[in-house]
RNA sequence: GCCGAAGUGGCGGAAUAGGCAGACGCGCACGACUCAAAAUCGUGUUCCCAACGGGAAUGAGGGUUCGAUUCCCUCCUUCGGCACCA
């Protein structure tokens, strides 16, 4: 050993074998301690917000958050490249439930737990040799952080923006708390994060008002999103135009106010139907109906979500005994109850119209219900037996003046038949135009200890209030018992909830409840840009520079969730002042999602997780990043496999084989390098515009490529020509997002350039290399590609159709005949038909 | 039921203004190097017809076009979202 050491001391030979490990290690430590990736407000230098979804600290990088990050840094370097002044950070969303659970079973405290975890993840995060800017690292279980979304609660209460409610709400029972609509999922109604069925409760919970948004989120005119998401949340809010009606029941005592998307089928409601628990069923009902009323509604209580919500179950009701007047004809129609009439959606009462609604005319026949007629097909004299609603377009009938009036199958103003009905009611006043959303506010209590506390007290006198400013943050207790029961340590804690009223300084209580972790990343790029900013949640100075978030990547599983709550918020934030713009993300990229080999989703429990440290000891991180930009689509994702790396492997070594290679005279002809010349400028043009669209598993290909004709070019002799030098420098900056390390170290180490590689600029294609002079140009006969012919590229039309009649092959299957038409795509090919 | 995405070799995928289908890679086969293996390098690799050569083929069927993976219509399959929403 100490021998070898001195021979190398002595006579110091490179090691030319690629050595992953070394390479990279020594490369982060040097950019590390260069603070190569820091950014800071340059105004001389655009800007560009690049950011990818925060982790929750699991303990463990998982291959998926390599496959979320490492491109997205790819980009973001390829950006910084192109001159732009980059700002990629990353943080820890770390507020939420696994931390608890595991309390619960261990005792160990979140706390402690989850700053492990970040210190592991961070360590993982690392050896990705990504551009993150670690001084602007945030983490949301902090203190100094959830100071801030407190604050935040406060501002949007202060803004009328947050409310307490009674109501019934979705309770996860394995979780023990309640959750937002947007976090029960599928048709079991599960939730979310553990997958077991929601039940309902009826709880006090904190709310915010996301209802008064609902139109302004529906336009995404400013956004460069994919459709895709833009339909999901369109789908979520779900609009629905129509109009609000006013009923009297037939007593004169009560006006029921009901919500349709067919007021021009006023005359056809026989009937109304409210839901089982609409607060007016008392009053409405009759004593003899009392007791049908109340079993059914009993029997409606008793039912999940899940069982009424079935589309194909047989509708049921009971007649309350009571009845409403027709304010258009002054009929008098019966009032029943059925649960195919929700509480949550509209008045939780609907006018019935058999004729021409589905529910409503599998309802009237089962109870014998009249059914009257008043859209009928245009052109049809006789009245129609009806055997099924009919909800197409025509012509309104048995509606008094309105007699003759066309309906189509639009909504809203768009159906002449309902824009003059809406008009005519809202001048007798007995209804107006109207707008309905499936969308809720957002429900934001949990009841569980590892988030950040709602900062609110409550005094028997002066009720709410929220905590002064110079009180918070409200912070979570350490001496606290982990029950099996997961009820709320916050709640068992004997002390915590004494508070004072900032009203009165008398006694108060705490609430004890802490807000959904989708508050705390609601805002987590506006604490990137001052992390340690302790007067406000961030620096304006730093807002206006780097605000907007530039290029957004994550998964497309938080399309409701995460990303509709922190448009809600940036807007929020922008009435109460405190933002500017009206987005906070103005592009937005989804990658998909890695796959087991089995193409099963990845878990612990089918053993089919791929662990990306194992990948990085074995191959290197740069193999590792390759791979994952090369073997999918990013926004597809695939199944992995395990012997498609030593693909990306091979490209690796065998651009150091390449690169370290001595050189030798040049001995190229002028061919040759004009060939590889315009193979680089073509490679760089195909790069450049798949780097500006997010295709990176063909960057890797063209690269790929690249490299084999640059092995040729070799072979031929190319090695220490200018162009050979020109082609290196262009390959190492390409492949420099792709590959930080690698391309560093044969930047400065084997090519001898200026470090660093991450400072230079993208290079510029130059067009006129990239041309081809000579080119193959298929010819077709009859639709068939018989033959092809070598013609200079800027040939005239006539030269073309000369060079391809004189092909031998093209005469033998003309068999002697003219051509009736040549078709000649420019660049392209030759078509000849016969 | 409604809305959306997707369907291309054994596999991942490419074809980015309608113009050579299968780039690039995995795998496989053969060859070189080696005592041998690994690594590396080279050649081949959509299917069918023995074949020179030809034919078929981008989920299925139709249409537009000189020409369709690409545009239009109908349908099938898979995945995702919503769903008694008045």
């Amino acid at each position: 050993m100490a021998e070898t050491k001195k021979e190398k001391e002595e006579k110091p030979v490179k090691d030319m074998s690629y050595n992953p490990k070394s390479i990279e290690q020594k490369w982060q430590a040097k950019w590390d301690a260069d603070k190569l990736y820091r950014s800071v407000i340059d105004e001389r230098r655009p800007k560009h917000y690049a950011l990818t979804m925060l982790p929750y600290p699991s303990g463990d990088l998982h291959i998926g958050h390599w496959y979320a990050k490492t491109p997205s840094d790819s980009r973001a370097r390829y950006m910084r490249m192109k001159g732009y002044n980059v700002l990629f950070p990353m943080g820890f969303d770390a507020f939420g439930l696994p931390a608890e659970n595991a309390a619960i079973k261990d005792g160990i405290h979140p706390m402690k737990r989850t700053y492990q975890n970040i210190e592991r993840m961070r360590k993982q995060l690392r050896s990705m040799g990504a551009m993150f800017d670690w001084e602007r690292e945030a983490i949301s279980c902090d203190p100094e952080y959830y100071k801030w979304t407190q604050w935040f609660f406060i501002q949007l209460y202060k803004n009328g923006l947050a409310y307490r409610k009674m109501s019934p709400v979705d309770w996860c029972p394995n979780c023990n708390t309640t959750l937002a609509r947007e976090q029960v999922w599928g048709d079991d109604r599960h939730c979310e994060r553990c997958g077991t069925p929601v039940i309902k409760k009826d709880l006090n919970q904190w709310f915010f008002k996301a209802t008064k948004y609902a139109d302004e989120l529906l336009r995404f005119d400013e956004l460069d999103w994919p459709e895709r998401v833009k339909t999901l949340q369109t789908n979520w809010i779900d609009r629905s135009e129509g109009a609000s009606v006013l009923f009297k029941t037939e007593t004169g005592n009560h006006t029921i106010e009901v919500f349709t998307t067919r007021p021009d089928t006023l005359w056809g409601a026989t009937f109304m139907v409210f839901a089982p628990e609409h607060p007016l069923l008392d009053e409405i009902t009759t004593p003899e109906q009392k007791s049908a009323v109340e079993a059914y509604k009993a029997e409606a209580a008793r039912q999940t979500d899940i069982q009424r919500g079935a589309v194909d179950k047989e509708k049921t009701g009971v007649f309350t005994g009571g009845y409403a007047i027709n304010p258009v004809n002054g009929q008098r129609i019966p009032i029943w109850i059925a649960d195919y009439v929700l509480m949550s959606y509209g008045t939780g009462a609907i006018m019935a119209v058999p004729a021409h609604d589905e529910r409503d005319f599998a309802f009237a026949k089962k109870y014998d219900l009249p059914i009257v007629e008043v859209i009928r097909p245009e052109g049809q004299e006789e009245a129609n037996e009806l055997e099924n609603a009919y909800i197409g377009a025509g012509v309104m009938v048995n509606s008094d003046q309105f007699n003759g009036t066309k309906v189509n199958t639009e909504k809203g103003r768009k159906n002449p038949g309902i824009a003059a009905v809406i008009d005519w009611l809202a001048g007798k006043g007995i209804g107006k135009e109207s707008v309905n959303y499936r969308y809720r506010d957002w429900l934001i209590s949990r009841q569980r200890y590892w988030g950040a506390p709602i900062p609110m007290v409550h005094c028997e006198t002066h009720g709410w209030n929220p905590i002064p400013d110079e009180q918070l943050p409200v912070e979570l207790p350490e001496d606290v018992e982990w029950r099996p029961t997961g009820e709320s340590p916050l709640k068992l804690h004997p002390t915590w909830k004494d508070a004072t009223c900032p009203i009165c300084n008398g006694p108060a209580t705490r609430e004890t409840d802490t807000m959904d972790t989708f508050m705390c990343s609601s805002w987590y790029h506006l604490r990137y840009l001052s992390p340690k900013y302790d007067k406000a949640p961030f620096d304006d100075a730093e807002y206006n520079y780097w605000m907007p978030v530039d290029t957004y990547t994550g998964g497309i599983e938080h399309a409701t969730m995460h990303l509709l709550y922190t448009r809600f918020f940036h807007k929020a934030l922008r009435d109460a002042g405190f933002t500017k713009g009206n987005e906070p993300m103005m592009q937005l990229r989804n990658q998909g999602m890695v796959l087991g080999e089995d193409n099963e989703k990845m878990s612990k429990s089918r053993g089919n997780v791929i662990a990306p440290d194992i990948l990085v000891d074995k191959y290197g991180a740069d193999t590792v990043r390759a791979y994952i930009m090369f073997f999918a689509r990013w926004e597809m994702g695939a199944p992995w496999d395990s012997n498609g790396i030593e693909g990306s492997a091979r490209w690796i070594r065998r651009v150091w084989t390449l690169f370290t290679d001595p050189t030798s005279p040049p001995t190229a002809s002028d061919e040759v390098k004009k060939n590889l010349r315009r193979k680089v400028h073509q490679t760089l043009k195909r790069v450049t515009r798949d780097f500006e669209n997010f295709d990176f598993n063909t960057i890797v290909s063209a690269l790929m490529e690249l490299l084999n004709e640059m092995y040729k070019a070799h072979e031929a002799g190319a090695v220490g020509t200018d162009e050979w030098k020109e082609a290196q420098e262009i390959y190492l900056k390409m492949m420099a997002p792709v590959a930080p390390h690698i391309s560093e170290e044969l930047w400065t180490e084997h090519l001898g350039k200026p470090y660093s590689i991450h400072q230079q600029l993208w290079p510029t294609v130059d067009e006129a290399a990239a041309k081809d002079d000579v080119i193959e140009l298929p010819v077709q006969i009859n639709g068939k590609v018989r033959d092809r012919v070598k013609i200079a590229a800027d040939a005239s039309e006539d030269d073309i159709k000369a060079a391809v009649m004189a092909s031998e092959t093209v005469q033998k299957y003309l068999e002697g005949k003219e051509p009736r038409k040549i078709i000649i795509a420019k660049g392209k090919l030759v078509s000849l038909v016969v």
